[in-house]
DNA sequence: ATGGTTGGTAGCCAA
């Protein structure tokens, strides 16, 4: 089974390459960020042709997460607890049935956090962070096979940055940030990528901006964290970047797990 | 080199 994430700034301006893509990549379930779009405007009939069932988590202008995927889903939870008054659409958990029981996949989208000055900006990135964790803890007492996938908006060390020091004042490779993170991964997750990939200048995103991805300066912030019970499956992983070279791409492009797990 | 580009929106904001 492949299990893909893929931040795809924009749904309704990208569903032309995530078409050719999907019949390319040919993923059983795929993990959407940044729709930007409300769920009744999600694009979900030329999805849905091709065989993936749709649950959409959207807000007006920006944010909004989604789930594509071959299995029905046995059940869907939208937004992370902890936080009533929080109204991001960031978080979106479906669960399905395989041969060997539950799996749970979630496409979630931590916030950026920039500027690291502001309060509301920052304070927001880690109270999320925060809550995750607490979430992802209860979660882990159920010793089911879990997929945390999304743009997780940290550079988890220096060789995930092509010029790190590029990058000291940003909120996504701000010390606190990246100890929260292994905060998370420290509850006992499996970094996919990082598992099965030795080289370093594996990066998930390039910038539109100042020639980015010509310059190869790019940063790995997309990730795929397995519980104990699905790292127990990991095959191997993938990372899409010829899709960054598409017309109108995404400046994210898409990550892959493979487990054993029957389709 | 505090520049540069894109999507959604019609507020320039968020990234």
């Amino acid at each position: 089974m492949k299990i893909v994430t893929w931040n795809i700034n924009g749904v309704k301006a990208r569903i032309g390459n995530l078409v050719h893509w999907l019949r390319e990549a040919e993923p059983d379930i795929v993990c959407l960020q940044e729709i930007k779009s409300v769920d009744e405007q999600f694009p979900r009939a030329e999805i849905e042709a091709l065989g993936y069932a749709v649950e959409t988590h959207g807000q007006k202008g920006f944010n909004g997460v989604a789930i594509l995927s071959r299995l029905p889903f046995d059940e869907v939870n939208r937004g992370l607890p902890g936080d009533d008054a929080d109204e991001h659409a960031r978080f979106i958990e479906g669960v399905f049935s395989t041969p060997g029981g539950a799996l749970r996949v979630v496409s979630l989208y931590l916030p950026n956090g920039n500027p690291i000055t502001e309060e509301r900006k920052f304070g927001y990135k880690l109270a999320w962070m925060a809550r995750l964790e607490a979430w992802a803890k209860a979660r882990l007492e159920l010793e089911e096979p879990l997929v945390l996938a999304g743009d997780y908006n940290v550079i988890p060390e220096a060789i995930d940055a092509r010029n790190p020091e590029q990058w000291v004042n940003d909120a996504l490779f701000q010390p606190v940030t990246r100890q929260a993170y292994r905060r998370l991964l420290n509850l006992g997750f499996t970094e996919a990528v990082r598992n099965t990939t030795e080289e370093p200048g594996v990066y998930t995103f390039w910038d539109y901006q100042a020639g980015a991805w010509q310059k190869n300066n790019g940063i790995r912030i997309d990730h795929l964290l397995l519980s104990p019970e699905a790292a127990n499956l990991l095959r191997a992983t993938s990372v899409d970047k010829h899709v960054r070279a598409w017309e109108k791409p995404s400046d994210h492009v898409p990550v892959a797990v493979h487990l054993d797990v029957a389709a």
